[in-house]
DNA sequence: AGACCCGATTTGAACGTTCAACACCATCTC
DNA sequence: GAGATGGTGTTGAACGTTCAAATCGGGTCT
């Protein structure tokens, strides 16, 4: 009736518990001929470890916690479904899982993170969306309870973090770009003071720079709120200018979207470079700056469940551009 | 040091172990002058059950196991994402957790549900993304392994399942559309075959023919690919024709945003109506039909979890049209 | 007074696994 | 030949919880 278990399996190949354990666990303990004894009353009884006796034994649930948000800000956003993905497949290949729960707010997180960790359902923590003033490293730092964070806050982080490159991404576009001849290149981002905003209008600024092209670009730098009508209006504003760019890096697919949308309505010329490579944009033919999820998804594990010791804090990881019919055409 | 046990609760309170479990579980068996004093001190050593020992203990691991997928087909869908963290909501309320897992396709996913299940990792399994001839079901019921279904099948489902009225959501939008003055209206969906689809194309039929709008609407009947450049092109289509809607029902806001596309683009008169209530819908001022996501999600852990005898197989849920400027303008 | 019952609490056992310690036998070494 | 070594396999114990059965004081009833 109910799945086998060691003793089951250890009866049928008339060997003792922990020899079957030895089997699955130190193979080189048993005596070959043993050993594939045991192996077939494995495959004959369809026995599988009890992940729970295991866990309470090794006092380790194999288990990593997940906070599910209810709707991401970022709209156009498949992101946090690539993210977990990435995660759940890089937790398969370490032998974890990933186990969600939802939370109000940071504070909120860090309290059930704790409450699960405690009641020993959970190993460690995944943050996801870090903000410049983020409490949940602290807040966990002090509970003593592992994890990792994917993004950075806006000081030197000395927990275990991976982030992707923003500044070499929108450096990347521009590059791309200047290389198709632009020279009037615009950059439509998030308001200032969001860290990862702030970054990926560094790496426009400062790729400008370096072609000398920064000079009487005041006007091209634009901030507002990430939304498709916002991205539209913004375009506007732009084109409307006396000395209009003839190309836009976005800090989002949706602010591309919009550009787009204002673009194709005027029949402008206007090249335009988006950030995330969501679906959307791949639906429109627009370029865009493509986060390496997987990559992030097995750094995060590692950095996770690895040593915790000697490894380096953090890990940088670059992004790629993906060029479209957005950009590319003369 | 590590977390405080039922036997330290015991301890600190002067009681045995047994009276700190009765407590916590069966309070009325215990004096209240006892009961107090192990609440105190489980409240002063900060006390939480362990949940893996009362797995094992109970044969039970009180986690739902849920496959995510790579990159769901529906392109601007946050419809997964929404339905996760329903369902993460709905487990919290009933003590249970999610776990995430992936596979390669449906066969694998019922071998890997399997695998969990006798590793006693989780208790049961909540399917998504149905199809007509879904093996998942069939397999899982022969595998004994409890599971709730997301949707339908073609043939009547034994199983629990959980689906939204989809024949009434697109008879929603058709009704709204005619008490709008509107008599010719399209409808575009997914190719025949897809039980989603087929259900959203028979609200707009049966919902037209009641009204006697049926005659003459053969060319009002497109299907294709879900793809905003489709949506798009169907929209031209019927753009061009001699008698042309002047209202659409689309099987899905992808579709409906790529004839709003057009739309703009031409200047034209067509009122629009998506499917799903994407956040997209929201900022394309795009009216839809919205899927009570919340409830699905609470009713599939009611599925589940519930008695399993004398419920009712399945269970329908009323969608709601959101209406916005995209069918409401005159 | 003795039998009986009842509420409150305790002790023993079990869930399935693996670590630690030990037993056994063959071989090697001095 | 006695002791050390090492490969192979066993048994005992423990992880933290809760069910089941046992215990212990008081009452109450006859």
């Amino acid at each position: 009736m109910h799945p086998p278990t060691v003793e089951d399996v250890a009866r049928a190949a008339g060997v003792s518990r922990q020899t079957v354990s030895n089997v699955l666990n130190a193979p080189q303990r048993v005596r070959p001929e043993t050993r594939q004894r045991v192996e077939a009353a494995i495959e004959q009884l369809g026995y599988r470890p009890n992940r729970v006796a295991q866990s309470l034994r090794a006092a380790t649930s194999r288990m990593i916690g997940y906070r599910i948000e209810p709707m991401h800000p970022h709209a156009l956003g498949s992101m946090h479904d690539r993210l977990l993905h990435a995660l759940a497949e890089a937790g398969r290949a370490a032998d974890h899982h990933l186990l969600l729960f939802t939370a109000d707010d940071p504070g909120d997180e860090v309290a059930n993170v704790d409450a699960l960790h405690r009641a020993g359902a959970i190993d460690g923590v995944v943050l996801y969306g870090i903000q410049s003033a983020d409490p949940r490293p602290a807040g966990l730092r002090h509970l003593r309870i592992p994890f990792a964070a994917f993004g950075r806050t806006g000081a030197d982080d000395a927990h275990p973090w991976v982030d992707i490159d923003n500044t070499a991404g929108t450096a990347a576009a521009v590059e791309h770009l200047v290389t198709r001849g632009h020279r009037r290149i615009a950059f439509l981002g998030y308001p200032e003071g969001v860290a990862v905003g702030d970054r990926r209008a560094d790496g426009w600024r400062t790729a400008l720079d370096k072609h000398g092209l920064l000079d009487g670009s005041r006007h091209l730098d634009l901030r507002g709120e990430d939304s498709l009508a916002n991205g539209a209006r913004l375009a506007e504003a732009l084109l409307d200018h006396h000395t209009p760019p003839t190309a836009v890096v976005a800090a989002t697919d949706t602010l591309a979207a919009g550009v787009l949308r204002t673009v194709r309505q005027r029949h402008a010329r206007l090249a335009v470079v988006g950030f995330d490579d969501t679906p959307t944009a791949g639906a429109l033919d627009l370029s865009s700056v493509r986060q390496p999820i997987e990559a992030v998804g097995h750094a995060m594990i590692r950095a996770l469940l690895g040593p915790g010791g000697n490894e380096p804090a953090g890990q940088l990881l670059a992004p790629e551009l993906i060029v479209r019919a957005s950009s590319a055409l003369p």
